[in-house]
DNA sequence: CGCATTTGACCGGCGC
DNA sequence: GCGCCGGTCAAATGCG
C-alpha cells in the first residue's frame, strides 16, 4: 500500500532535477505513515520501497529540506466515507488554516459526488525557498493574498500541454519557516525526470539513480 | 526574439 | 441582493 494516484507517485518520480532527489525520498515515507489508502498499479510502487529505505540520505539535509505536515489527502471518493482522516494531531493543531481547507474539501467532495478525479493533497514543507523542485515543470499563472495570512499564495499549473495539474504554494501563516504546498489533479504524462530504476551502493547502502528512462523488460 | 513571470482585472461561489 | 473572497485570465513586462 505505497501510492494513490496523484501526489504519491509524483514523490516517486523524483529525481534529482536540481540535485535533491534525497530529499523527496523522505517525503515519500512520510506518505507512507499519512494512511493514504493504494488504488495504484503503478510499477513505481517497488521503487517507493527502495527510496523510502534511504533514512540515513535524507539525515544529513534535513536542516534544509524537511517534510514536516501531510495536512490532507482528497482521492478518489469511494462510497466509504471511513474516517480514514489522515491529518496528524499536530497539523491539525499547528496550521488552523490547513484545518479549514480540509472541512471545505470534505464538503466538497460530499457535494460533488460527480466529480471526477480531482484528488488533492497539501502538506507543509520546512524550506526557504518556495519553488520546491519536483521534476515538473510548473508555470506560474496566478498570485493572490489570502484573508487569513499576511503571505501571497502562488498558483501554478503544469506546463506539459494537455496535463492540467494545478498547485498552489503559500507559506503557513503561524510558521513563515513552512511552505504550504497543495497539489490538485493527475498528471496526464510522466516527469521529464522520472527515476524509473536506482540502484544500490553495497558498501554505503545508498541508492543511486541508475537510469531516467525504463530498463529493458523490467516493467512487467 | 521567444518565453516565463508579473500583476491588476475579472468572474463565480458563498455567506450574511 | 450585496459584498467578500478565492481563483483564473490575459496584457504587459522582464529575462535569457
Amino acid at each position: 500500500m505505497a501510492a494513490v494516484g496523484a501526489a504519491p507517485l509524483l514523490y516517486q518520480q523524483q529525481a534529482q532535477a536540481v540535485g535533491d532527489g534525497c530529499y523527496f525520498s523522505s517525503m515519500s515515507s512520510h506518505f507512507s505513515h499519512g494512511g493514504i489508502s493504494s488504488t495504484s498499479s503503478s510499477p513505481a510502487s517497488s521503487f517507493s520501497a527502495a527510496l523510502s529505505a534511504t533514512p540515513a540520505i535524507a539525515a544529513d539535509h534535513e536542516a534544509q529540506f524537511d517534510i514536516s505536515e501531510y495536512l490532507f489527502e482528497e482521492g478518489a471518493f469511494s462510497a466509504s466515507l471511513t474516517p480514514v482522516v489522515p491529518v496528524p494531531a499536530v497539523a491539525a493543531a499547528g496550521a488552523s488554516s490547513a484545518t479549514a481547507v480540509t472541512a471545505r474539501s470534505a464538503a466538497e467532495s460530499a457535494a460533488a459526488a460527480e466529480r471526477p478525479r480531482t484528488e488533492r493533497i497539501a502538506f507543509r514543507t520546512r524550506s526557504e525557498i518556495e519553488i520546491l523542485d519536483d521534476g515538473y515543470k510548473w508555470r506560474k499563472y496566478g498570485k493572490k493574498s489570502v484573508k487569513n495570512s499576511p503571505n501571497p499564495r502562488n498558483y501554478y499549473r503544469c506546463s506539459t500541454e494537455g496535463c492540467n495539474v494545478k498547485k498552489r504554494v503559500e507559506r503557513d501563516r503561524d510558521d513563515p519557516a513552512y511552505v504550504v504546498t497543495t497539489y490538485e489533479g493527475t498528471h496526464s504524462h510522466v516527469s521529464p525526470s522520472t527515476v524509473y530504476y536506482a540502484s544500490q551502493d553495497a558498501a554505503s547502502g545508498r541508492f543511486f539513480v541508475a537510469g531516467t528512462h525504463p530498463p529493458p523488460g523490467s516493467l512487467n
